[in-house]
DNA sequence: ATAGGGTTAG
């Protein structure tokens, strides 16, 4: 071993037939691995000192032995020798650096085939692209690539690759047309790597042309891929339609249309094709429960994704099936579960730490939230932009206007995440909620870009509750602006306006909603069952149960309106007036929900309620009196949050006799408006009268069954 | 030597 002499050259001599002899210096060769062994070593061969063929059948047994540091060394002295091995060796050698990142290895034996002017063949010179591109070298790569003298489909395929990869989807599809141009063929491989960077249908179809063309639409790579795309781009029927045209079967093409489904928040269909996978003599693997879990998230069934959950086991540490896992418990409402889940994780990254941060914050428990990012920062994961979305929901949600305003103008310096869109919606939810709409405006006019109907509604959820009619004008206005068929907005502004006795305004607002032809979507509220998920939408009464159902809530309602329950028709979001206002928001369809819950769910029975509209304010207090005179715990999700409504003593959102008192002197402005209201439709000033109970009977509601029967998971 | 499926918010 006589490497460390300054003036010592590698000579190398090139087995062209142009010698070019270009030394390089060993002082100059970076190799940290390589240093150890530059020594003498009692128990390391003397491979410098081997006859030439052994030297090279030594590198190949240490390469194909996967002993880096032995063929760093055998490299070396055959370079020093100009002995070459063969190009499937070198391939082996720079698997062996892949596996151990070994960067500065890896770029050692780039240069020990270069050196001297040898010239690799392509297949070797795709590897060291290949090499590149694992190490997110793409310059490097683009080099390599751009200098090679013959570039073949693997040349192409392995560039469009890394371009996918890096979201450079322009440059994957033109070298798509530049090697089409350079008389290449794509190949199965070349057609799934640039499917990824198709992001509009004008391209995808034309790809989708090519490949029918090229007979390589059956390729489960590429029909997978193809899958893919079609359903980011919303695309489903075509996603299906390529799926069905499979004759033999493929795990991962079964995970990419199931996983489409549950994506596209359709759980229905994609639980339906994972029964038919099962059908299929298929598996379920971490894929598959990961997309099901989904589904299960996207319904809010609690059951079946327990289930899902007894199978996930197996896969123990799996980090992407454990987050679904964590997001299925947290949005079907039971903090318990994914804590547990939460808590046994042994890895945790960035998404683990913000799903439960942010369902936390969205079932009500901000304290909590607040006090696990707190863990959170003395753990090594960065919290990222959806993190701070998480906290600063908490902080809303909590009325925290401090923490969140701290957190909201510290989040650059903090966390390095400039606040966007969605941070300001809940800062400016928060200082609405504290009644501070002029700040809230104000904070609109700095978003940086054009606010969207997002955040106006926002500030006109603000201006509802403070009840600044002004300002709820303006923002519905806006919201009109980008959303003019909008519902919600002109119902809103037609109650606000009503809350201030501004009837002429209310006539106006129905009117120009009139003329427009708005039609509110139907609410619509399901229950899990008895492995059945029961729907009832406003307005249908087909529930095989409906009759029994409407005279437990009208035995329901009686009761509580014993102990001084008013329907809060202010809440009532259709154009009806008087009794049939009141009648409407008794057939709200979270109380069908409520009251088959109850009659169905054995005694301790959490009914979990899920449902396509925001609950409304006289559905939230029915809720909270019937969880207390029923004793039981009843959640609803609804499309932004949770509300948790408990039996228990303890529970925060329990109503005790006191607080309900205190409730109904608060809500006393409601007896008053109803009298008012009376008196518009009558001429004549009388208190609210008790429902008709006949009335509520005919207005009932729907009813769709899904069975989805013990699916058996794997 | 090159390719496909899963997780947080909106």
């Amino acid at each position: 071993m006589q490497m460390q002499g300054v003036g010592f050259f590698l000579r190398v001599p090139c087995s062209h037939s142009v010698l070019r002899m270009r030394a390089i210096p060993v002082s100059k060769l970076k190799c940290k691995a390589l240093q150890p062994f530059t020594r003498p070593c009692s128990h390391m061969p003397n491979v410098a000192e081997s006859p030439p063929s052994t030297l090279v059948q030594q590198f190949t047994k240490f390469c194909y032995q996967r002993d880096l540091p032995r063929a760093m060394i055998a490299m070396e002295a055959m370079q020093r020798r100009g002995l070459w091995a063969d190009s499937v060796v070198y391939s082996e050698l720079v698997k062996c650096c892949l596996a151990r990142r070994a960067v500065q290895q890896g770029k050692l034996v780039h240069k020990h085939v270069f050196s001297n002017g040898y010239q690799p063949k392509t297949f070797l010179i795709n590897v060291f692209i290949n090499m590149y591109v694992k190490f997110a070298l793409l310059e490097e790569a683009q080099e390599l690539f751009d200098e090679m003298p013959e570039r073949n489909v693997v040349s192409w395929t392995t560039m469009i690759s890394a371009y996918s990869n890096a979201r450079l989807n322009h440059k994957a599809l033109e070298s798509l047309v530049l090697m089409l141009r350079e008389g290449v063929s794509p190949n199965s491989f070349t057609y799934s790597s640039v499917l990824r960077a198709c992001d509009g249908l004008s391209n995808l179809k034309q790809l989708h042309c090519c490949i029918f063309t090229a007979g390589l639409e059956s390729d489960v790579f590429v029909r997978s891929a193809l899958i893919d795309v079609y359903s980011k781009l919303g695309e489903l029927h075509n996603a299906l339609g390529i799926f069905n045209e499979m004759v033999s079967g493929d795990l991962v093409v079964w995970n990419s249309i199931i996983g489409a489904f549950a994506q596209n928040s359709d759980g229905d269909e994609a639980l339906n094709l994972f029964k038919r996978m099962k059908r299929a003599g298929f598996s379920a693997e971490e894929a598959t429960l990961t997309s099901v879990l989904r589904a299960c998230t996207v319904l809010a069934l609690l059951e079946l994704g327990r289930q899902v959950h007894v199978h996930a086991v197996k896969y123990g540490q799996d980090l992407i099936l454990n987050n679904a896992l964590l997001d299925m418990y947290c949005k079907c409402g039971s903090l318990e579960d994914a804590n547990s889940v939460f808590t046994r994780m042994e890895k945790k990254d960035v998404i683990s730490w913000s799903t439960m941060i942010a369902g936390l914050a969205q079932n009500g428990f901000s304290q909590e939230a607040l006090r696990l990012f707190e863990q959170m920062k003395l753990s090594e994961v960065k919290p990222n932009y959806i993190t701070l979305l998480g906290v600063l929901f908490a902080c809303s949600h909590a009325g925290l206007l401090e923490d969140g305003w701290y957190y909201f103008q510290n989040m650059k310096q903090l966390f390095g995440i400039d606040p966007g869109r969605e941070h300001y919606g809940c800062v400016i939810d928060l200082l609405g909620r504290a009644g501070k709409l002029d700040e809230a405006a104000r904070l609109i006019q700095e978003m940086e870009g054009e606010p969207d109907a997002v955040t106006w509604r926002t500030l006109l959820g603000a201006c509802r509750v403070h009840r600044n009619v002004d300002l709820a004008a303006y923002a519905a206005k806006q919201i009109l602006k980008t959303d003019p068929d909008d519902a919600g907005t002109y119902i809103l502004l037609s109650n606000i306006y009503a809350n201030s006795q501004r009837w002429e305004d209310v006539t106006e607002v129905r009117k120009s909603m009139k003329a427009r032809g708005v039609i509110k979507e139907p609410g619509c509220s399901w229950i899990e069952v008895n492995k059945q998920i029961h729907a009832f939408i406003l307005g249908d009464d087909s529930h095989p149960q409906i009759d029994e159902i409407n005279r437990q809530l009208s035995l329901l309602i009686d009761r509580l309106m014993a102990v001084g329950y008013i329907p809060d028709t202010n809440f009532v979001l259709q154009d009806l007036e008087g009794e049939q206002r009141e009648v409407s928001l008794l057939s709200h369809s979270e109380k069908l929900a409520i009251v088959f819950g109850l009659m169905s769910l054995s005694k301790g029975k959490t009914v979990r309620i899920r449902k396509n509209l925001r609950i409304c304010g006289d559905c939230h207090v029915f809720a909270k009196l019937v969880a207390n005179i029923e004793e039981r715990s009843i959640v609803i999700r609804d499309p932004i949050r949770y509300h948790h409504f408990q039996d228990g003593i303890n529970s925060k959102h329990n109503i005790s006799n006191d607080e309900m008192e205190k409730f109904l002197v608060q809500k006393d402005w409601i007896r008053r408006w109803f009298i008012d209201l009376e008196g518009m439709v009558n001429g004549e000033g009388r208190c609210a009268p008790r429902m008709p109970l006949g009335l509520i009977m005919c207005k009932s509601t729907a009813h769709s069954t899904y069975a989805h029967g013990g699916l058996c998971v794997p």
